[in-house]
DNA sequence: CTGAAAGCGCTAACAC
DNA sequence: GTGTTAGCGCTTTCAG
């Protein structure tokens, strides 16, 4: 039950043994040679007792906290977030460790990031993940670099941190290999206007697949407009009224699919029947509940949160290095989300 | 910069004081009697070596760590997690706290969740903050007594924890008296089939809200299906093929009325001008991106959170009581927000 | 006005 | 095989 007033001390007596006994017990000390009798004995006043460690003690003596800190941009404003804790988390579990979570913004000041990085390191967390909520290039605060650190969704504007973010370019490919399967020849791209890896990874993705399949990528066409349902209408509108208007088209992400979808149907184009449509992010909400369904690429926030923190307790343990790590961040894969919005081409 | 090998006893060395006084002047103890002089040497020296607490060290001794758990179901499922976080952070930062965040599932064994409270136990945090993904009945583990606690989105089987929760009922009296207010008669309802209590509540707002009118509420037709996109559009293409067809209908959830926006739009209705839609959840993705967009009631995610915190943080510092709250849950205001899915019904 | 000493609960050398 | 001792970094009586 995990009595708060138990301590080592009080085992000690019940069992009729020294306090250094029992912690070489309970903690399964390798060099600690002490009889079965005693180790049953001590276990059992221990659970009889409702003994629970107090893992501050324990931290300040060891110098382990056993906590890594996660400073999380917007962390209410998409389930991203959420996918990215998820992964740290089960991560963290798996080897011990919990989360410490502190929310930011991405408009903070330098400042304020700061104080939230000395809050962990107040703490002694014995190491901090860092999340942003989209894919950018991020100004790490200063004191970052006292204690193992991980990026995650971001790189640092130095290459200075450890970082792990999703490889845009090649899930770009993955939606023009898709296209380019059901037969599609004529494939249009509705990108985003932000100055952000994600538009520059995808676009370049776009126009190397088509290239490699022998069609012109340079003069496929891209029309931009910002990334959200709106900008997605209004930029697909424009392409499925061009002369030769493409019969599959890859969007930026799930919300301007959405705004691709609402074109079609005004334009009365079905989906997938005569146009497919393939989104970016799966984003359940919308990917999941479009009708038909939306083939999209997912983000691997889950997985990235997982690598990061396994990164981060390898570091911490002495397994592995963080420096190495960070000249050039890790990719991780999109992987394709099949869903309903691609088909055949109508011949 | 918080350099992690400054001690209190390095700035007493430094500035030629006990670290007695150190701890006195940093803290601002109030019946410490020490000199401005002194003061600010200590002060002085403290920036100058970039001097941080170590808070593992003070809690062991003060017994307060100043930490607070905060066990979530399914964090990565839904936005809505996120909206307590948030309101969680936001509410113990502005008091001094951070907090430690667990993830759970809604189907997590019993043993699971005593031993997610066990882990947040042997931290020693100040309290638990427990909270549900939706608002549901929930057996608490045992070990949850052992610490003040409030659960948040969630009441205790035996109603032994402070909780807070939506007004699901004020919720859906809004739905209908906006409704009413834009002149419709004939209000429907498309009800979850979940033995939960936002669907007995939201029921229960409905019915009263419309007799309240002068309207039979016992006869305004209630159609449910299961609370997804493909349930909501079943249930709708039934109601609106009614004889007498209601003008308004109320949703159990932005899911739900997405759905019935497809519906609409295959039997030729226009929204808002033909039929008027309100939604529950406020789910952003859904409800901002629908055309037009859906006018909803939003659930006090942020609220509950920062309600759950300060409620909290008062019973730890002895300003308030748990045991009294924990008769009957408090429940928090469903604020309307309005999109433009409610129009007057055509004359 | 300031400092010495004890101790929060635990672990790790080192003795026995 | 097991216990003694010291100390992690801090706060808090209590003396001076």
């Amino acid at each position: 039950m995990n009595n708060k007033n138990i301590g080592i001390k009080d085992v000690a007596v019940a069992a009729g043994v020294s306090a250094t006994t029992v912690s070489h017990v309970l903690n399964d000390v390798p060099y600690a040679r002490i009889s079965t009798e005693t180790r049953e004995k001590v276990k059992a006043a221990a659970v009889q007792l409702g003994y629970g460690p107090n893992r501050l003690a324990q931290a300040l003596r060891t110098q382990r906290t056993g906590l890594l800190g996660l400073v999380s941009e917007d962390i209410a404003t998409t389930p991203h977030a959420g996918r990215i804790i998820l992964g740290a988390d089960d991560a963290a579990r798996a080897r011990g460790y919990n989360l410490m979570i502190i929310n930011t913004s991405a408009s903070a000041s330098d400042e304020s990031r700061k104080s939230d990085v000395d809050a962990l390191l107040e703490r002694r967390v014995d190491g901090i993940l860092y999340a942003t909520m989209y894919h950018r290039i991020l100004d790490v605060p200063g004191n970052l670099a006292n204690v193992p650190a991980v990026l995650v969704d971001a790189v640092s504007s130095g290459a200075t941190i450890a970082a792990v973010v999703p490889d845009e370019e090649a899930g770009a490919r993955t939606a023009v290999t898709t296209l380019l399967a059901a037969g599609h020849t004529r494939i249009g791209f509705l990108n985003n206007t932000d100055d952000v890896p994600s538009t520059h990874g995808r676009l370049r993705g776009f126009r190397k697949a088509l290239s490699e399949a022998g069609l012109d990528g340079g003069a496929a066409p891209v029309h931009t407009g910002p990334s959200e349902v709106q900008g997605g209408y209004e930029a697909a509108r424009r392409m499925l009224q061009l002369s030769d208007p493409p019969t599959g088209i890859f969007c930026y992400n799930d919300r301007m699919a959405m705004g691709a979808y609402r074109a079609a149907a005004e334009l009365g184009l079905a989906i997938p029947a005569d146009l497919s449509i393939v989104g970016f992010d799966d984003q359940e909400l919308i990917a999941g509940n479009l009708h038909p369904g939306l083939t999209t690429l997912a983000l691997p926030h889950y997985e990235m949160g997982a690598w990061a923190t396994g990164t981060l307790i390898d570091a911490i343990e002495g397994k592995g290095d963080l420096a190495g790590l960070a000249l050039d961040p890790t990719v991780l894969d999109c992987p394709l989300v099949t869903r309903g919005s691609v088909a055949p081409p109508r011949s």
